[in-house]
DNA sequence: TAAATAGTGTCTCTCAGACAATATCGA
DNA sequence: TCGATATTGTCTGAGAGACACTATTTA
């Protein structure tokens, strides 16, 4: 042992997070512009550092979420600590990501703080040709593989749609995060199967063509059973 | 904005390992007797704090888990972060946790750094009888849940056993890990549908009374198709 | 022989995927 | 009427749990 007395090092702890949406039936994912080195101009996700040495990491997550996007109110779930040693070249950062998925989410609104956010579909953000900061694309594409899961087993689709809604239209959700095309026969049959998940309203025209759809709202329940297994 | 310039704040970063071990047909955890304060005397995680802000996380957890339990060459995976404040009264500590699950873990050998290190069955860590130290038992709860998915979808359980074995054998540690009873007819059947898992030898004596019973071996598939699903 | 463990077969449900058939709208 | 979308139903096959039954050993 050492005769002179050791002190363990201390680390910088940032905060990212992964808020996705849907927008035009496609899922995206809420990305800012660095203005700072380094990275500047690159994209990458909301965070930054804890304020002070007293604050709960979840906090300083919403609080970065409200000063650089302009959100509050959002349900955030923990996703996973990202701290390779050289992450980030100034110095050693240790990031605790958070996820949120949620619909309605405003535009962020320009000539404020939030000015320098914007959502980008994930298809593009999880390209190679768009350039993200950091490890901000894997972080992405493991809240992406989170988002995808959570609509197995979780009633989160109908916080997607409005308060009534059409099968096709829930069923469009579950097509935009998965990213594939769904029987709407056999999905009408395993979403009604699915006890709780949704309870029938009245019907409903359709503005184009086509027959009348039947209005279904959130049912009580929050945990699916049976799931609804992806293809 | 303040004038005078803002330093994000330090915090210390430490690491927790829940390794878990199959010890006479129970899931038992590995837990050291803390030797400092603060919780002295208490149980706890082998773990520790990083040694220099160079040091990799995950090198930090096979330093400590060599140090406390001198166990080497086994595979850590990531957990979770747990970073509430006031979980550590020595400042800020965040921790990050891996999971081992390993079967041949030897004891600790005592008159080495790991003799306060000893094998405790993962139920009475989890009963609230046991003084354990910080957020630990949080941490092995997580853990332990982990370990029980883990057997559903991968072929971890056979390397709980000898290179060969009985179904029988196999089914005892499914057993052990769930802590439930297994239909052996229905666990025969299920075991031998996913596809890879087990590959068949020759026949085998018992030691004490029966029909003798056919010997396996792990087979080349590491995620199992179909899963082995819990009851 | 009996007791004990190993292994097979069978029955019934539930669910998944494919897709035929019917219902109800607008044009 | 047709074209489009919604909804119901049907068939087949996989897998789960319950459990009867057969097989092979030791005592």
């Amino acid at each position: 042992m050492p005769a002179d007395e050791w002190r363990p090092p201390s680390i910088l702890l940032a905060v990212d997070l992964v808020i996705l949406t849907l927008r035009d039936a496609h899922l995206t994912v809420l990305l800012v512009q660095r203005g700072t080195d380094p990275y500047r101009g690159a994209l990458a996700l909301p965070g930054g550092f804890l304020r002070d040495e007293h604050e709960d990491i979840e906090a300083a997550a919403r609080r970065e979420l409200s000063e650089e996007a302009g959100l509050a109110d959002v349900h955030l779930e923990p996703l996973g600590v990202y701290g390779e040693p050289g992450r980030d070249p100034r110095g050693r950062v240790v990031s605790v990501a958070y996820l949120a998925i949620s619909p309605h989410l405003p535009e962020p609104v320009a000539g404020t703080d939030a000015a320098g956010a914007s959502w980008t579909p994930v298809d593009d953000a999880l390209s190679a040709t768009t350039a993200l900061a950091f490890d901000h694309r894997r972080i992405i594409a493991d809240g992406v593989e989170r988002a995808r899961a959570k609509l197995e087993h979780t009633a989160l689709a109908t916080a997607f749609c409005a308060e009534t809604f059409t099968l096709s239209e829930l069923q469009q959700v579950y097509e935009a995060v998965w990213g594939v095309e769904l029987d709407p026969r056999n999905f009408y049959r395993k979403v009604q199967g699915a006890r709780g998940f949704i309870v029938a309203e009245g019907p409903m025209r359709k503005p184009s063509n086509g027959r009348p759809a039947r209005l279904f709202r959130a049912g009580p329940v929050k945990e699916l059973y049976p799931p609804m297994t992806r293809p």
